[in-house]
RNA sequence: GGAGGGGUACUCAAGCGGUCAACGAGGGCAGACUGUAAAUCUGCUGGCUAUGCCUUCGGAGGUUCGAAUCCUCCCCCCUCCA
């Protein structure tokens, strides 16, 4: 092992634990394994998956083995982490097809060659319960309450099912199972992770058996506050495409970009600092930083020229206040406004609609729209709602 | 098993027989200002065939001219005791 590779393994990490027995292993010359876990839910991969995916494709380059585990089982007994609420259990054809969008969206980062994917239900559902009762007899109450969410919810008396205690242990099982050598996760992770060292440790508690924990920073979504998920709301996906992403990009905080170059972006720490500088300074406006920001990562999942594009497109439509070129036609049978914009989709109902239009934030033909009773006749316009969100209508005959 | 407290819209949280589609805060959306940033100001924030109608206050019944508010049963959460 080169000190290099050293370097970029710990380069954006929050955490290793613990950093002596990662340099052993890496020091061993055998390909390591390295695991992270993924819900079967929510196949919809987004920016802050890609964290922990650039890490583990970093493994990959220095020729270590990703399992790339799907946690089809733990998945119907609900993370506990953050919010509380119990998902919904998938069905096995569910979560073979979530699994495949994963394939196809995380190999955009990925090593196929050196990529294993697992779903834990194959170990974890034949378990026996005093095999269960075994392994989750290795833990107690008081440790559990010291993870932090557990304990906060036990002081403000709030539920805490005994189920929630066992998803950190049979996630730790897995590493078990596995073999891992080393294990990575969100900050938020950290407790789970941990579960890894000591259930690997229980027979034998050398050092070299338990898992080195890598955690990463969690990203925030696009609000700044909230890490960045599906469920949020708040997040830029893998698929998104080249356009959207972009503004997604744009619309970040000016804050909140400094940590999207620092997680997303290649550029290094000096640079940074030097961007950073100048910004404050005056002698760069934060808005073009912003702006290479989204084409680098705009870059990453398309080409380049795709990036320049959707930034070109941005600053026409949002800078110079025209229309995107190329709007999407649709035909469709003429009917009331509110109507029309819930069967395009724009709204999810014709109330929102009125409020929308009574907001003035209705646009036909770039002519604001001041009433409800707007008519359309058979001809083609130009819908505009809000600042995003644009459509050409053409009204055929009834 | 016993005693008590509680379940209200995306979240927190008022309301405790009519004026409640439900105060307030947060969040979200839209408008103004801008750099689709932040901050700020304004409005909106159940649905519909829309100045009216329909459905919401854990669930099911009931009392009443009228219920989120009262009664009965059930479900769930919390506290204390066992």
């Amino acid at each position: 092992m080169s000190e290099k590779s050293l370097d970029i393994i710990k380069k954006g990490t929050d955490e290793i634990i613990n950093e002596e027995s990662l340099v052993k292993k890496l020091k061993s010359k055998r390909p390591l394994v390295v695991k992270a876990g993924f819900d079967p839910t929510a196949p919809d991969l987004h920016l802050g998956h890609t964290v922990l995916l650039n890490k583990l494709r970093q493994f990959q380059d220095l020729g270590h083995t990703v399992i790339f585990l799907i946690g089809d089982f733990t998945a119907t007994i609900g993370d506990p982490t953050g919010k509380t609420e119990l998902r919904p259990i998938l069905s096995k054809e569910e979560v073979a097809l979530n699994a495949k969008t994963y394939k196809k969206q995380v190999f955009k980062i990925l090593d196929k060659s050196k990529t294993i994917i697992k779903f834990n239900s194959e170990w974890l559902s034949k378990l026996s319960a005093s095999e269960m009762i075994q392994i989750i007899g290795s833990y107690s109450v008081a440790r559990m309450l010291e993870r932090d969410d557990f304990k906060k919810r036990f002081k403000s008396n709030k539920n805490i099912s005994i189920k929630e205690f066992i998803y950190p242990i049979l996630q730790g099982y897995d590493s078990v199972v596995l073999n891992a050598d080393i294990e990575l996760g969100g900050t938020d992770q950290k407790f789970n992770l941990l579960m890894g060292r000591h259930l690997q440790s229980i027979d034998n508690s050398e050092e070299e058996k338990k898992q080195v924990v890598i955690t990463l920073p969690l990203l925030e979504g696009l609000d700044g506050v909230k890490k960045m998920s599906k469920s949020l709301n708040n997040y830029i996906a893998i698929d998104d495409s080249p356009k959207d992403m972009f503004g997604k990009i744009m619309s970040i905080s000016d804050e909140l970009m400094w940590k999207y170059y620092d997680l997303l972006s290649d550029i290094s720490k000096k640079d940074l600092e030097k961007l950073k500088s100048l910004a404050k300074a005056d002698q760069k406006n934060p808005r073009d930083i912003k702006l290479d920001l989204g084409v680098e990562i705009v870059s990453r999942f398309y080409s380049k020229k795709d990036a320049e594009k959707a930034k070109d497109s941005f600053l026409d439509i949002f800078q110079k206040n025209n229309n995107p070129e190329d709007i999407e036609l649709i035909e469709i049978a003429n009917m009331p406004l509110p109507n029309l914009l819930k069967h395009i989709g724009f709204v999810s109902s014709t109330s929102e609609a009125r409020r929308l239009i009574q907001q003035k934030a209705l646009k036909i033909d770039d002519t604001i729209v001041e009433s409800i009773d707007y008519a359309l006749t058979n001809k083609t316009y130009l819908i505009k709602l809000g600042k995003k969100k644009f459509i050409k209508v053409k009204i055929t005959p009834n």
